[in-house]
DNA sequence: TCAAAAGTGTTCCTGCTACACCCATGA
DNA sequence: TCATGGGTGTAGCAGGAACACTTTTGA
C-alpha cells in the first residue's frame, strides 16, 4: 500500500440567512499559519472517523447545536500539494445549513468566531486563509443551486415559518428580489414543498400569516427560477 | 500535524456511448482483495501530485487518451473507514466522458479491460467490488443531470457531429426516447450550444446532415429537459 | 382610518409537446 | 420510386411575469 504521508481534514462552510442576508461563520486562527487571518472552520479527521462524522464533530464544536437536523453535504475536496504550508494535506470540504440561532455561535468566544456577509467574502479572494475562499465560492454556488430544485431553503428556517421568511432566503441566498405575490403561488402550490399548519402568526407584521412547514419532497418540480 | 496513517486514491468513473448505450470502463482486479471481480480504475495519489493530475495518469494509463481534451470532474470524496479490506483509504472519485473510441482500450489487454453497460451495472449493486457500485450511481446521476442544463454530450462526440448523434447521446444516457425534430429546433435555437460547419454527411443515411461544432457556451439556457 | 403585509385574479407571453408536412440522398 | 433520415410549420397547452385588487391585522 502506497502511504504517501499527508494530513486529511475536513473544513465546513457554515451558512445562515441573519438580517435578511446570507452569512458565513468563520474562526479567526490563533496559531501560524495564517495566525490572525480569518479562516473556515476545520479539523482533521481521526482514525476510525468516517468523514461525515468529523464534519458533524466540527459543526457541534463551532456551533453549539444538535447536529441531527441540520443539512450537511459533501462540496468537494482539494488536494494541492501545497495549498497547507505546513505539508501536505488533504481536506474534503462539507456545506452546512442552519436556522437563524438565538445563540449565536455557542462554545466559542466572540472574539474568535462571527458570523460575515457571504458577498463581501466572495467580492475579496485575499481575505480568507488557504484556499478557503475558493471552498467558499464553490460552496456558495451550490447552495444557490440547491434552492431551484429543491426544498432546501427550509433549512434556514425554524421549523414552521411564513411563506415571506422563506421567500427572504431565497433573495438572501440569491441576492435577488423576487415578487412576494408569484413567489408565494409557486410555493404552495408546488407539490411537497410546505404543508399548512393550523396556525398562524403576525410576527412579521400586517395581515396574520398562515404558518408552515417543511413538506416531504425532495425535488422541486417545477423548480423554483433565478432571475 | 495528525497525521493518520492512511492511503489517498483517485477512483474513475470513465463513461461512453457505444452502440447506443451508455457504457463504463471496467478493469478486472489480478490481486487481492476481490481479486477477480470488476471494479473501477483507479490508484493511489502520488507525493507532490494533485488529485486531478494522479485522475488524468489514470485515465492515460487505461485508455491511452491523450488527455488534454477530455472532460473529467470530481464527483465526491468516499472515506467510510472499512470501505477497502487493507486498510484505511479515502478516494476521490472522478468522472470521466469520452467518445467512443476507435481503439476501444488501448494499452491495456481485452482481458482485463472492457466497457459494461452502464444498467446492467446499476441494476446489480454486487457485482462492483468495494463501494463502486455506490460510485458508479453518484456519477451516472452527476452525468444525466448535467447533460440537462450543460453541453457536456457533446464530449461523448466526435470534434464535428450531427444533431442525431447528439440526440443518440441524450437518449443513451437518459434512457429515454426523444422526439427528432423538437429536438433539433431545441439544440439549434440554445445559444451557443452547437455552431455549423460548412459541411454535411451522409454516415447515418438518408437526407445528408449537416455537421455541427460545440459552441461556445457553458450552460444551456433554457435548459434541455427529461421527459 | 391608515400603513403594512397576506393572499387572489387576470392578462400576456414564452416555451414545450405533438404531429403534419416537405426535403435530399442512396439503393 | 421508395425507404430513410433531415429539417420546418403550426396549433394547443402549461407555466412564468407583471400587476390590479381584496383581506386582515396593529397602531
Amino acid at each position: 500500500m502506497d502511504f504517501v504521508p499527508l494530513g486529511l481534514a475536513t473544513d465546513l462552510v457554515i451558512l445562515t440567512v441573519r438580517d435578511a442576508a446570507l452569512q458565513v461563520l468563520l474562526i479567526r486562527r490563533g496559531i501560524a499559519p495564517y495566525r490572525g487571518r480569518w479562516a473556515l472552520p476545520g479539523g482533521f479527521v481521526r482514525e476510525n472517523e468516517d468523514l461525515e462524522e468529523t464534519a458533524r464533530r466540527e459543526l457541534t464544536e463551532e456551533t453549539g447545536l444538535a447536529t441531527d437536523r441540520i443539512h450537511l453535504e459533501q462540496i468537494a475536496t482539494y488536494g494541492a500539494p501545497r495549498r497547507d504550508p505546513r505539508g501536505r494535506v488533504v481536506s474534503v470540504a462539507y456545506l452546512a445549513l442552519v436556522p437563524d440561532l438565538p445563540t449565536p455561535v455557542a462554545g466559542t468566544d466572540a472574539e474568535s468566531a462571527r458570523w460575515v456577509p457571504a458577498p463581501d467574502l466572495l467580492a475579496d479572494p485575499a481575505r480568507l486563509a488557504f484556499d478557503h475562499h475558493q471552498i467558499l465560492t464553490e460552496a456558495v454556488e451550490r447552495a444557490r443551486a440547491k434552492l431551484e430544485y429543491s426544498p432546501l431553503a427550509a433549512a434556514f428556517c425554524p421549523p414552521e415559518f411564513t411563506i415571506s421568511e422563506l421567500r427572504t432566503i431565497y433573495e438572501a441566498v440569491w441576492g435577488t428580489p423576487l415578487d412576494p405575490r408569484n413567489f408565494h403561488r409557486k410555493v404552495t402550490k408546488t407539490p411537497g414543498f410546505v404543508e399548512p399548519t393550523a396556525t398562524t402568526t403576525t410576527r412579521d407584521g400586517g395581515r396574520p400569516a398562515q404558518l408552515f412547514r417543511r413538506g416531504p419532497a425532495t425535488t422541486l418540480h417545477p423548480p423554483m427560477t433565478r432571475a
